[in-house]
DNA sequence: TATTTTCGGTTAACGATGTTAACTTTACAG
DNA sequence: CTGTAAAGTTAACATCGTTAACCGAAAATA
């Protein structure tokens, strides 16, 4: 049935296709394999449910925001200036990416099984890049600190732009300025505040 | 059928304890409708829809935040200390009742229909109150800002809370100490931080 | 009082979902 | 050839939200 190559990857590819087409609520399984030209079942050959399928994709869009953030690693020396711009990367990502963020960010409370533990480490080495930009700008400090700070700034930035998709931000409040701000008090995580 | 007084508030009833039970994911309109002693049809007697029905519980849970933060409001006369204890007083909501911030906040962007206008008013409401205390410990300021800045401390604060129901945050992290961050950083976004 | 309307609810069904068991077809090894 | 294993399909199950058609009793009308 013209399947030139694996099958794994074509179910995959039209996965990620139907993904941004249509978001997470329209794709179903049976989608999937009209898109690819085999049936549902096929898919649980290479898949052992929907939800192990999009955790691959889910692997994916880690990637992808890694490869991005590791970007403006490399083109910013400054501390100062690296941090802001990668809270700006992690902002445009989920921004401009809203179906790979839904499923990377947004829809895990209960109706995806948990995404697994091994797959944790692609996710994990995104807030590292934070951390480790923090603790470049806090020579000294103890590591753990810069996690848990790290944590905190990957708070705003993940509410900032989870209001933002769900539409929840103000509609008089423009969206650059309210980036701006998310940004700005970003950065001001920096600065130790304990006296 | 032992119908003492309106299906109406049974039906909402139900819907809440099996909400509260079993989480969002796992409630059903059978499941509501044997929980009552009904049929799956009766419902749509009283509801336009699942997430009609839906809606009257994140109602629900919109009026019991803004009792809460309320509470606090009436509590704390000074400024800091108020603004301090609307963000603890938040996240512990969020983190006590995760089945209904699950449905008020959490599952908006593509699986449930958009919350209609009319209600937003009272989820409105509790973004007015940080509005207030921020407005109330920068006098003089024009109103716009604090309410800018009202929604950059929630993005904070529900980024906080969404990772952290959705089990995001690193285990080795303290919850309290998590949250002690979360609040001292809120808290240092009461300060303008643009020279 | 007899008849019609309306209210409150049910039965049965539709189309869609994820998933499984059982069957077929194809390719290849002995 | 024959046997076996891989790759894929058909048919079905249970569940979901939702709708159309129907039913009984109470209320309103005549």
């Amino acid at each position: 049935m013209a399947r030139n190559g694996d099958l794994r990857r074509q179910i995959l590819e039209q996965a990620r296709s139907l993904l941004l087409a249509e978001g997470y609520a329209q794709v179903s399984m049976r989608k999937i394999a009209n898109a690819v030209g085999c049936t549902p079942t096929s898919i649980y050959l290479y898949f052992d449910s929907k939800d192990s399928l999009f955790h691959s994709l889910i692997e994916e869009g880690m990637t992808r925001l890694y490869e991005q953030l590791e970007t403006v690693v490399s083109m910013y020396a400054d501390p100062g200036d690296r941090f802001r711009r990668l809270c700006r990367g992690y902002l445009e990502f989920g921004l401009e990416n809203p179906e790979f963020y839904e499923i990377m960010f947004l829809l895990h409370p209960e109706q995806m099984m948990r995404y697994p533990t091994e797959k944790y480490r692609k996710a994990r080495r995104n807030l590292q890049i934070f951390a480790d930009a923090i603790a470049d700008s806090r020579p000294g400090e103890p590591n753990s600190d810069a996690i848990l700070s790290a944590t905190v700034v990957w708070s705003l930035l993940h509410g900032a732009i989870s209001l933002h998709l769900a539409k929840r931000v103000d509609t008089n409040l423009s969206t650059p300025s309210f980036i701006e701000q998310v940004v700005e008090h970003s950065v001001q995580m920096l600065q130790p505040h304990n006296p």
